[in-house]
DNA sequence: TAATAATCATTCTTACTCAAACTATTGTTT
DNA sequence: AAACAATAGTTTGAGTAAGAATGATTATTA
């Protein structure tokens, strides 16, 4: 830590304030709509995905598939999933949105906290693009995992302060 | 979810990254050194200020003071730290680095992932400064900022009406 | 002074998270 | 076909996380 820039502290505090604001906000969302954001994530995923087998799921959800056993079975205790034993491969299991699950997936509310949301629409679509960007150029620094390149791909350069993001290495 | 723009969608993932990449992180420290992120982080601000109560630890580490009282008890099994209830006030205990939490806390490696401070270190300081303020906007924009203010958003469901940005609120 | 409120640390419960170990099934090699 | 490896899902163990409830103690008020 002695070699840290002021950078480095202040990055880590806010990484820290963010994890702190996503559970906070999962938390609250149990308490009022009884689903937590976990849950509704791969909820939405499923609806929007059709049947899914575990692996698949957690990868689209970017949960390690023993997590996202746990989340299944809370959400298939609520009768909000169903699952399927696969009688091609008798060791996949099909994930499905039932028709309470999808109810409860159209209008529930969104994973991300509202005050984000708003704040984010405010701002002017460059600062959107930057704020994104800065963000997805901090997760390829940590190595968690390949952004979609069609993402990459959509945004133009949009200022000269604007973070250069290297293509590094991507099968 | 089905008016969110395209970077709300994409900010929604890479924040689940962030956290998913920091979890894995804290998860290899400990296989490494038998020590988490969390505690380590603790470990480190006791090193810096000296003896604090249950209280201002957590203030300092942006976690609830039952999650930290977890983390102590962790770290006071593997006398890193000791505990000591205060004579004026009986209610409060302060807890101190020992001196072999100090021998580990001084070389310990960073709680922020090698790869990024590397990364970060390799980008030109307006980049640093960019990234660095992006990401505090973010908490920001979370409400993260002031989390003793429990003026946390309430819950609004995302549907047509809610997502017209109205001029309604604000500081 | 006695009752009440506020504060601090803690315990309890529920949920999330991962790696590693385990079971069952399918695929490949010999 | 038997032995082996690979894959899919799950269970287990440890740690993190927050809120609600609890016990002890201090501060305030009637």
């Amino acid at each position: 830590m002695e070699h840290s820039t002021a950078y480095e502290i202040r990055m880590l505090r806010a990484i820290r304030r963010i994890i702190r604001a996503v559970d906070m906000h999962s938390k609250k969302l149990q308490h009022a709509q009884d689903i937590t954001a976990p849950q509704l994530v791969c909820l939405l995923t499923l609806l929007k995905e059709g049947e899914l087998t575990m692996k698949r799921l957690s990868q689209l959800v970017d949960l390690s598939p023993s997590t996202t056993v746990g989340v299944v079975d809370r959400l298939e205790v609520k009768a909000l999933v169903q699952r399927t034993r696969s009688t091609h491969d008798r060791r996949q299991v099909f994930i499905g949105i039932t028709e309470e699950g999808k109810k409860l997936a159209q209008d529930a509310p969104s994973p991300l906290q509202t005050r984000l949301i708003e704040g984010f629409k405010q701002m002017p679509e460059s600062e959107q693009v930057a704020m994104t960007q800065a963000v997805e150029k901090l997760v390829q620094l940590m190595g968690a995992g390949d952004i979609d390149a069609s993402a990459m791909l959509a945004i133009a350069p949009i200022s000269e302060n604007n973070l250069t993001v290297k293509e590094e290495h991507h099968p």
